[in-house]
DNA sequence: TCATTACGATCACAACTGTAATCGAAGAGG
DNA sequence: CCTCTTCGATTACAGTTGTGATCGTAATGA
């Protein structure tokens, strides 16, 4: 488990995700047509991959698929962010948030969120 | 300018960034010995290819070179952060600090880190 | 029924990665 | 001087990624 979705194959899993019902081919396409310059080939091909990887899961309908997230965003999206804490902060968050903040990374609602969050936390 | 270093070129990079003064390749192997078991031919490789990148730079010792980082980490860094809350969290940060405190992510330290960050902030 | 279309499956191909081995030149040791 | 070692430079080679094209088959429309 746990497979690595590429960056552009991520572009196919969020179009799944924002989905409450599994999709076609076409329609991932459809969805993705803004963000991304791609022929429907590169969407199938992106598809077939993230299948093989098991990220994704396909049933039948006719002689099409409609394909179906089989992770969960959350999960993904915290096992990211645990690689990246991990790999360049040493596995503490704080730091993390410090360099995001002397970016300009931080708006004054991101920081009002996080006191509220951290509030919530020591409770 | 920006370009990307993989994950097994960090390994280099941060044996460089943690020495005050230039390295050789033998140095650098070294220094990555525990973490990786790799040969020095591979530490030579990498060394080549972040060259190519321009995020090191070399000056020469007789025969040999001496590898120094031409970026700051703190800057890679930065980079890297940035660019997984915009891929992961439309670019705002407090749901990356809620995603790793749900998944057991902040210690207490952690949290007490970031409440005098974020008073700091706030002055 | 026959050509066209719409699918999934398979193949293509260059760039990047991980992990080295080989080559040619410069020093070091005898 | 000649050989062995040491460097950097070049080459290798399989796996992944980004981007598609081609193939075979099933449905569709004329």
């Amino acid at each position: 488990m746990a497979e690595r979705i590429s960056e552009a194959e991520l572009a196919v899993m969020e179009a799944l995700w924002a989905s409450p019902v599994p999709l076609t081919a076409q329609e991932v396409h459809d969805r993705i047509g803004d963000a991304r310059d791609w022929s429907d080939r590169t969407v199938k091909t992106m598809l077939g991959r993230l299948l093989a990887k098991g990220v994704l899961a396909h049933e039948e309908d006719g002689r099409r698929y409609l394909y179906r997230p089989a992770v969960k965003r959350d999960a993904y999206v915290a096992g990211e962010s645990r690689r990246l804490v991990d790999r360049l902060f040493g596995g503490r968050a704080a730091p993390l948030v410090a360099h995001l903040a002397e970016g300009e990374g931080l708006s004054p609602q991101d920081i009002a969120e996080l006191e509220a969050l951290l509030k919530e936390l020591k409770a």
